[in-house]
DNA sequence: CTTATTTGACCCAT
DNA sequence: ATGGGTCAAATAAG
C-alpha cells in the first residue's frame, strides 16, 4: 500500500495544515477574545509538538507506521519478532521500553459508585489487555490510544487501583500521543467556519467562573506547593489547572515546554471543557472529572503527577437547547478538596 | 525461570 | 457495521 515515509508525510501534511487552519483562525479573528487566541497557540503548539516528533524521531515513526498504518487492518500483520526484514526492530532489540518515557499520575475518583473509572483525559483510549498483578489487590488495565491504527499513534497507558484507596488509581502514561485529537480539529473547524459557539462559551465560561471563585483546595504537606491555592478569580495563573487537557499524555520531555508552561487560564479550561464531550467515552461519561496536578519529579525518567479529581455526577439529563456536559456540570461552590490526603 | 506486556481472536453493545 | 472489552497465548524483561 503506502511505503512508511507515505504514511509519515501523510500525518506530517495532516498535521500541516491544522496549523494553516490555526494561522488562518488568528487572521480571520484578529479582534476575537482571548479563547480563540488560546485555541490557537494551543493547537499550534501540539502540532509543533507533533512534526517535530516525528521529523525528529525517523526511525521510531517508521516502525509505528510500518506496524500500524502500512498493514491496514484487513491486512495479515506480520509478528515483528518473528518477521526477519524488520531491521528496524532486529536492531534495536528492545521492544518496548526504547525511547518511551513515561509519566505516573495518581487520580482519584471521589464520592461515587461502584464503577467509578479514573477520568477521561482527554484522549481515546482502547483497553487491550488487563493482567492481574503480584502483591497488588487489583488487576492492571492495559490501554493504547485509539488512534493507533489510525494515526499511528503509540501512546498507552497502564491503570491500576491503588491497593489503600480504591478511589485512587495510578496511570502510567507510556509514549506520546502522535494523533490529532478530534475535538481539536472540530474547534478549529468551527472557529475557521465562523461559528466559535457563543452560547456555550459564555455558558461555560459563567459556570468555570462559579468554580474559580468558590473552590478551595488544600494542599498542607505537600512539599511541592509553596503557594497560594484559593483559586479565586485571578488566582488562576498560579495553579496548573485543566480539564481533560487534549495534551495531557504528551511525553514529559515535550509536556515542560507545552502543558505546564501553559498558562492556566479560565479560558484554557473552557477550551478542554468544550473539548471534552466528543473525547468522553460511553462508560465514562456519566462522570465528569476535574483535574488538579501538582507536578514534581520522583525520578530521571518518571514524573508523577498528583493529580486529584473530583467526581461531579451530572444527574440532570440535558436541560432543552443546552449544552448536556457543561450543564451537567455541577458541583458545589463550597467543595473542597483535600490534596495532603493524598500522600502519606 | 517468573512476571509484565502485547497481540489477536472472539464476543458484546451500540 | 463498527468499536470497545475480555481472554488466552505469545513474547519480552528481569
Amino acid at each position: 500500500m503506502e511505503s512508511n515515509g507515505g504514511g509519515r508525510l501523510v500525518v506530517t501534511q495532516q498535521l500541516s495544515h491544522i496549523k494553516e487552519l490555526v494561522k488562518q483562525l488568528e487572521v480571520h479573528l484578529g479582534g476575537s477574545p482571548d479563547l480563540c487566541k488560546h485555541l490557537t497557540s494551543e493547537i499550534s503548539s501540539v502540532t509543533e509538538l507533533s512534526i517535530g516528533m516525528i521529523v525528529r524521531s525517523g526511525h521510531r515513526w517508521k516502525r509505528a507506521a510500518g506496524d500500524h498504518l502500512d498493514s491496514s487492518p484487513s491486512a495479515p500483520t506480520p509478528s515483528p519478532l518473528s518477521d526477519v526484514s524488520d531491521l528496524t526492530f532486529k536492531t534495536t532489540k528492545k521492544r518496548r521500553t526504547m525511547e518511551k518515557k513515561k509519566h505516573q499520575i495518581r487520580v482519584s475518583s471521589v464520592g461515587g459508585t461502584e464503577n467509578n473509572l479514573p477520568a477521561d483525559d482527554g484522549h481515546n483510549w482502547r483497553k487491550y489487555g488487563q493482567k492481574e498483578i503480584l502483591g497488588a489487590k487489583h488487576p492492571r488495565g492495559y490501554y493504547r490510544c485509539t488512534h493507533r491504527n489510525t494515526q499511528g499513534c503509540l501512546a498507552t497507558k497502564q491503570v491500576q487501583r491503588a491497593d489503600e484507596d480504591p478511589a485512587l488509581f495510578d496511570v502510567i502514561y507510556h509514549g506520546e500521543h502522535t494523533c490529532v485529537q478530534k475535538a481539536v480539529a472540530v474547534a478549529v473547524a468551527a472557529a475557521v467556519a465562523g461559528k466559535p459557539q457563543p452560547e456555550r462559551n459564555a455558558n461555560a465560561q459563567s459556570r468555570l467562573e462559579d468554580l474559580s471563585s468558590g473552590l478551595t483546595v488544600k494542599t498542607e504537606g505537600l512539599q511541592a506547593a509553596e503557594r497560594p491555592h484559593q483559586l479565586q478569580g485571578s488566582s488562576w495563573n498560579d495553579v496548573p489547572f485543566f480539564l481533560s487537557s487534549p495534551v495531557s499524555g504528551l511525553a514529559p520531555l515535550e509536556q515542560e515546554h507545552n502543558l505546564f508552561s501553559t498558562p492556566s487560564t479560565p479560558e484554557n479550561c473552557l477550551i478542554a471543557s468544550l473539548s471534552s464531550p466528543p473525547m468522553v467515552s460511553p462508560a465514562t461519561s456519566d462522570s465528569n472529572y476535574l483535574f488538579m496536578p501538582e507536578l514534581f519529579h520522583v525520578g530521571s525518567d518518571k514524573e508523577v503527577v498528583s493529580t486529584l479529581v473530583a467526581v461531579m455526577s451530572a444527574p440532570a439529563p440535558a436541560i432543552d437547547g443546552a449544552d448536556p456536559f457543561i450543564d451537567g456540570f455541577e458541583f458545589d461552590p463550597s467543595f473542597t478538596i483535600d490534596i495532603s490526603s493524598y500522600f502519606p
